[in-house]
DNA sequence: TGACAGGGTGTTCGCCGGACACTATGGCGG
DNA sequence: CCGCCATAGTGTCCGGCGAACACCCTGTCA
């Protein structure tokens, strides 16, 4: 079956840039082509948008049906347009920002005979595309949002120690954090709920759990709070 | 001519969000639809993507078509694309978000016989398609945006006093400032340009113009400083 | 039992944001 | 010409917050 118009139109993508973290690095989704163009080459997880299904709807799709995953955050980043982005002709592409608790998504392998792997954000393979180009764009996104809205705990598991939450600003920011003043600033903001367990199997003294009050802060924002840093 | 494709594809079009300033209030620019549907309402200036043409591209060149405009600062704003959000069928929608000195376009009435016009940001007539809900979204941006970029001077004379400053945050953040304190903080970040000239025609004392210096600001960009407020 | 590998904790200081009120100018009208 | 009006322009104090900084604690393993 074809469709015919009257003016010439792009197709329309959508793509998902990924991010996970695990105990050391922030982690991408790569997904390994299977077909022209770009075939054998790593890309973003993404296909074409259906007639009748919201962006947001197409993104989503798209990841659960190359990867298995349903994200904890997805957002839109931007749309990417260029004349010649695609060797196949105009494909503008919207891309997506996404944030996975990567313990809880070992990757069931291929879902659909494609190559799903997580890849380091700081040591990826060239990529199919302009894909490096939205990655690198999602990165800033990343790196910007983190400091004024509490996102990052979408990237650890529910339960999780302040080292942790450290390590993960310390990444994603590029910069080393003062501990005493981390943990004194974040706990101050009193969004963590302290519990009465520690890390297991570690060989050293293990470190308090906590979890974010995801209802907690909901309130403290509709109070005018401002989650910073 | 007609063209035939395997699949479906949406029509994308692109949406400016012109935002002016004067000495009262902040402006949108809107274009009366004069074709179906919507025809007779208000709307964004905006219009269909060509096929070799970058989104930026096309939405500076339906700007510039429907009013005549240059904007100093557009940026890509957010992709619209519900499936129902266009009564003649699926329709994606790229937004952009333009600042432009309103001192320097006194629209030289409809370019192409359509009629343009600004409005009141808080008091817009009703508008065509989604775009309430585009213009709620690029005017969150600005308050955004504001406070950690200096791109508000986009929307002043090249020459302004620092009340018209002030005033214009105060427009945009809804909220009124300290005079003393916004005027100490402001000449802090040593970003402008303190000229010998007053301002003309007042029936009081005349305040003393300012220039924003470009130049300066990318100098200590690059140097790590982070405008703010 | 000692060494190792993190975990956990307070204080000081400087700066910046916020609150706050009066004098100075210039135009205009009476 | 004098007074009024409308806006311009200016400085201080205080409290809080971010940045710098070092040592003891605890659990595991050899």
């Amino acid at each position: 079956m074809s469709h015919t118009y009257d003016y010439p139109r792009p197709a329309v993508t959508v793509d998902c840039v990924v991010f996970g973290m695990d105990d050391e690095d922030l982690k991408v989704l790569l997904i390994r082509r299977g077909v022209e163009p770009f075939s054998g080459r790593w890309a973003l997880p993404g296909g074409f948008v259906r007639m009748d299904e919201a962006l947001d709807d197409a993104a989503r799709r798209e990841l659960e049906e190359e990867s298995g995953i349903r994200p904890s955050h997805l957002e839109q980043l931007y749309t990417f347009g260029a004349p010649d982005r695609d060797p196949r002709g105009r494909v503008i592409t919207v891309a997506y920002f996404a944030l996975v608790k990567l313990s809880a998504h070992h990757l069931h392998a291929s879902t659909d005979a494609r190559e799903a792997a997580w890849f380091s954000v700081w040591d990826t393979p060239k990529l199919a595309f302009d894909h490096a180009e939205v990655l690198g764009t999602a990165l800033q996104r990343l790196k910007g949002k983190v400091r004024y809205q509490p996102i990052g705990f979408e990237l650890l598991p529910p339960k999780f120690t302040l080292s942790q939450l450290q390590r993960l600003y310390e990444v994603v920011l590029e910069r080393e954090l003062d501990k005493r003043n981390f943990r004194k600033k974040i706990l101050a903001m009193d969004l963590l709920e302290e519990l009465d367990e520690v890390e297991q199997d570690v060989s050293h003294r293990a470190a308090r759990l906590y979890r974010f009050d995801h209802k907690k802060y909901r309130q403290l924002e509709k109070a005018g709070f401002n989650f910073e840093l």
